[in-house]
DNA sequence: AAGCAGGGCAACCGCGAGAAT
DNA sequence: TATTCTCGCGGTTGCCCTGCT
């Protein structure tokens, strides 16, 4: 006798109570290795022989035999060859990624500071997830690492800060571009100052509660597309945004830091735009007190790119300002506090 | 004490880019 | 110039641990 278990579910989606996903439209098999189309079409070979290497977990004497062999012999510059050439059953892929994350000197694992948070809202806000290269800013951490921290923990805290009070329906309500969507991404969204020409007043909800999150006072950063424009509206006298081109005024800020993006090829001609933030001192407070419920929020309505309008409402500490490329293929931007 | 659910994290995967041939 | 190879990246998966019922 036999059973079977028809599971259904919506074609691209499965949730959770709290949390939606959306899968992705990906081929299941692929779990298994099958060459894809275009690789067999273009004669790529796969790395290594699939069935003859170990997966899972690394064992103590293969980390031992990694880490003795690269620390005598290097990488040579060929993973591929490098488990064969160290006695390793491993695909060389696994090999390096081992390496890279776990064996390498100086990793740092475990707690992160606020500090560091800190520098992960601000670059993901700027580069969004670029992990190799928020990685290189934080000495120690591998992308992995920053990756998964990301993930479990400091969205949801970014997304549990911007739950909305209960009040604050209210304000919405009366908004003058209320939202058409019932999803609370959408009402958050529709306080962001994404768009200057939304008035500020309509922004300090968010930002107090971020800035509640983040143990500072509530400051104010608008964001306008048309970069080195004087952003200008009437209730926001404190943001500065125009072209810096001038290198030796940044060099000579106190406590620069020069972040540097350590893949990326050419060098062009590009204008840095200078985002400065200054404290609002609001009248304003929030209390601690505030609803911040997640039963409504829905993880999937939150996309880069409005998480990286969430984080660019509110991030960095007071006085800080943001240096940022606007030329994202270079990857160039600095921080200064 | 056992079973279950959820979170955290290590590891795997496919893909794009650049180097090598 | 075209093709192949390798690296490195970001996204995803799945195992293990912990806490709750």
């Amino acid at each position: 006798m036999s059973l079977s278990l028809i599971i259904t579910e919506p074609e691209n989606s499965f949730s959770f109570p709290f949390f939606s996903f959306k899968k992705q439209n990906k081929d299941i098999s692929t779990k298994t290795h099958r060459p894809r189309e275009t690789d067999r079409e273009m004669g790529r070979a796969p790395c290594c022989d699939k069935e003859n290497v170990k997966r899972g977990p690394w064992s103590p004497e293969e980390d031992a035999k990694l880490k003795d062999y690269i620390e005598k012999q290097g990488t040579g510059g060929n993973w591929i060859a490098l488990p064969h050439k160290a006695g390793l059953r491993r695909c060389g892929k696994s090999c390096r990624l081992r390496w890279l994350n776990y064996l390498r000197p100086n990793i740092r694992h475990g707690d992160f500071t606020e500090e560091e948070d800190k520098i992960i809202y601000s670059l993901y806000a700027s580069i969004g997830s670029r992990w190799s290269v928020i990685a290189a800013h934080l000495q120690g951490r591998t992308d992995n690492d920053i990756k998964n921290y990301w993930n479990t923990k400091l969205k949801k805290k970014l997304i549990a800060t911007m739950a909305p009070p209960s009040h604050h329906h209210l304000a919405i309500a009366t908004s003058s571009s209320p939202s058409p969507s019932p999803s609370h991404y959408n009402m958050i969204n529709s306080l962001l100052p994404y768009n200057p020409s939304v008035s500020t007043n309509q922004l300090l909800t968010p930002q107090g509660m971020m800035m509640t999150m983040m143990g500072q006072q509530q400051q104010q950063l608008l964001y306008q597309e048309d970069m080195g424009t004087l952003v200008n509206s009437p209730n926001s006298n404190k943001l500065i945004m125009s072209h810096q081109e001038d290198s030796q005024e940044q060099s000579t800020n106190n406590g620069i830091m020069l972040l540097s993006d350590v893949r990326s090829g050419s060098s062009t001609t590009s204008t840095v735009t200078r985002v400065k933030m200054e404290h609002l001192d609001h009248q304003h407070h929030h209390h601690e007190e505030d609803e911040r419920s997640m039963s409504s929020v829905v993880m999937e309505d939150y996309g880069m790119e409005e998480i990286k309008q969430l984080i660019s409402s509110s991030c960095t500490s007071s006085n800080n300002s943001l240096w940022f490329d606007e030329n994202k293929t270079e990857d160039k931007f600095m921080l200064y506090y």
